[in-house]
RNA sequence: GGCCCGUUCGUCUAUCGGCUAGGACGCCAGGUUUUCAUCCUGGUAAGAGGGGUUCGAUUCCCCUACGGGCUACCA
């Protein structure tokens, strides 16, 4: 089998989304599958569109998801705006077989014709049936053309689409089709400023980058056929083409876009976006094994059914074969739940760097504790931004008490208080190891003997210990705060109560 | 409008002509947790519609409907 080398060619018009992420991954997966290499292009042929640190962006979003680019370009070929000449030079090869064409038709002037058109309901199209009518190098001489040409006229190179040639397309994921060549219009392959348009880079880098497997997303199956014919043009043998479905929105209307993500209160970029307010699935907690396991499941499935997969699995379980062909919801509270699964899964000590990052004040907890604490909530944590509120009790007595819960207690609590309060005083002296489950036994001893229902003075305890009805296991919270933190925290709910 | 792609529980999906249509998320109920969450068990819920082909269609073909994509000197 011949070597399998794939690519990612995003354009730096903006922060990478989520659906490129995917597109990717899948790429990447493919490729390490394979012992294939995984390269990136920047795609930057539209110069106004471009934005400024998007490219970085793009980049630092593929490490943090842990996808490694196989080969980086120091010299900057990784972009196309790098290779303006040779795509150049290849549309004149093309004009001399008679395969492309100049045209000097304006921007105004075509706009014009489809405006035209659109009141009789017609579509415009510069193809067989209308380019013997407009200002080409088809219509024009040979003086004339050059002439333009040497005078620096704005021009264009477009395709010389044929006519009535059927071409057979293939795709991985869909299987054989075939287009009618009459449908497709003589699309520019040069734009006025010199710079090629995406299909025809593409065509010439794909080509120039061996690659052998075009993995991208479902919007390019449209203009395959044109890809098709320009390989033929130039006598190529094409890759073999894999197009991917699209990610939709929540509700299936649409591809997925920051605008609905933002109603349902989700992100949709990798990173956080300096110009964007929300932010990225990194700051909202997010681990980058779940998200790529989340966007490897929006259109695959793993042969063994296996669900909660880190990378090295997603590498050794991929198949192109098995990939979907139609388009995915996004489900954010599923995305939540793979979150949780890998968040349980992640050694305490990975968890603690992670948590640091997100909330520095934690930087003064000692490590050990850190850990400990960490290790005792994790699988309640859906996100990393829930480590805080699950550890805060641990760390700190609670500011405010659960009102509600309070009353729940009754006149006993008074008593109730008081005497665990006595029990704590009194385990204060006799330090050992199990001093939690000696004091919660004396506690419920007391409680057995007044006819005090235990739930009642476990809820009162609690209420002292997290300010609240939620939390780790009691024992767990005394043995991990010590007792004369219990002691000063009971004082404070008796001082709150009267 | 034209062209292309798609359509299985609310959602992600399995099924490559034999189906009492399986799993997971969600949701609901129960259990564990003297709380909450986790966890465990159970439940709920689907083949867009109509024609063919076939002994038999979710699976293959056609039509319709619906959804999506493309239709730029954007990618």
């Amino acid at each position: 089998m011949s070597e399998i080398r794939v690519r990612f060619a995003p354009s730096p018009t903006g922060p990478l989304h989520i659906g490129g992420l995917r597109t990717a991954l899948f790429n990447y997966l493919f490729a390490k599958k394979n012992n294939g290499t995984f390269l990136v292009r920047i795609e930057d042929t539209d110069k106004k569109r471009e934005v400024a640190g998007a490219e970085d962006y793009i980049f630092k979003s593929l490490d943090w998801c842990g996808m490694k680019v196989d080969e980086k370009n120091p010299d900057n070929s990784h972009r196309q705006s790098s290779r303006k000449k040779l795509y150049q030079a290849k549309a004149k090869e093309l004009i001399k077989k008679g395969m492309a064409y100049y045209a000097f038709d304006s921007e105004q002037e075509l706009q014009r014709l489809r405006e035209e058109n659109l009141v009789n309901k017609k579509i415009f199209m510069y193809n067989w049936k209308t380019r013997k009518k407009l200002k080409n190098s088809l219509t024009m001489s040979k003086e004339e053309v050059s002439s333009m040409v040497g005078q620096g006229k704005p021009f264009v190179v477009r395709f010389l689409c044929p006519q009535d040639k059927k071409v057979d397309t293939n795709d991985l994921i869909r299987g054989k089709g075939s287009i009618d060549s009459s449908i497709i219009d003589d699309k520019v392959l040069i734009k006025a400023d010199g710079m090629p348009t995406y299909h025809f880079a593409n065509v010439i880098d794909d080509n120039m980058m061996r690659i052998s497997h075009v993995i991208r997303g479902e919007e390019w199956l449209p203009s395959l056929a044109l890809h098709i014919l320009l390989y033929q043009a130039f006598e190529w043998d094409p890759p073999k083409f894999a197009h991917l479905p699209l990610i939709l929105n929540p509700n299936g209307k649409g591809k997925l876009s920051k605008r609905s993500a933002d109603k349902s209160g989700f992100p949709v970029f990798p990173l956080n976006w300096k110009k964007e307010k929300t932010l990225g699935f990194k700051e909202s907690g997010f681990l980058p094994a779940a998200l790529n396991n989340y966007m490897a499941s929006l259109g695959w499935t793993a042969e063994s059914g296996k669900e909660i997969m880190g990378m090295d699995e997603l590498i050794k379980s991929f198949k192109l074969e098995n990939v979907v062909s139609a388009a995915a919801n996004f489900d954010f509270k599923r995305l939540k739940w793979v979150n949780q699964k890998h968040i349980t899964k992640t050694p305490d000590e990975e968890l603690f760097n992670q948590v640091v990052a997100f909330f520095p004040k934690t930087k003064t907890l000692a490590k050990t504790q850190a850990l400990i604490a960490i290790n005792l909530v994790k699988e309640r944590a859906e996100t990393i931004c829930d480590f805080w509120g699950l550890t805060k009790y641990l760390f700190y007595a609670p500011e405010t008490f659960d009102e509600n819960a309070i009353l729940r207690l009754s006149k006993e609590k008074i008593l109730i208080l008081d005497q665990i309060k006595r029990i704590a005083d009194g385990a204060r002296g006799k330090q050992s190891l199990d001093f939690a489950e000696r004091f919660l036994d004396d506690c419920l001893v007391w409680g057995n003997k007044n006819n005090i229902k235990t739930a009642k003075t476990m809820t009162a305890l609690r209420l002292a210990l997290v300010g609240g009805l939620q939390g780790i296991e009691i024992k767990k919270i005394v043995s991990f705060i010590g007792i004369s933190e219990v002691c000063s925290r009971l004082e404070k709910l008796q001082g709150h109560i009267s």
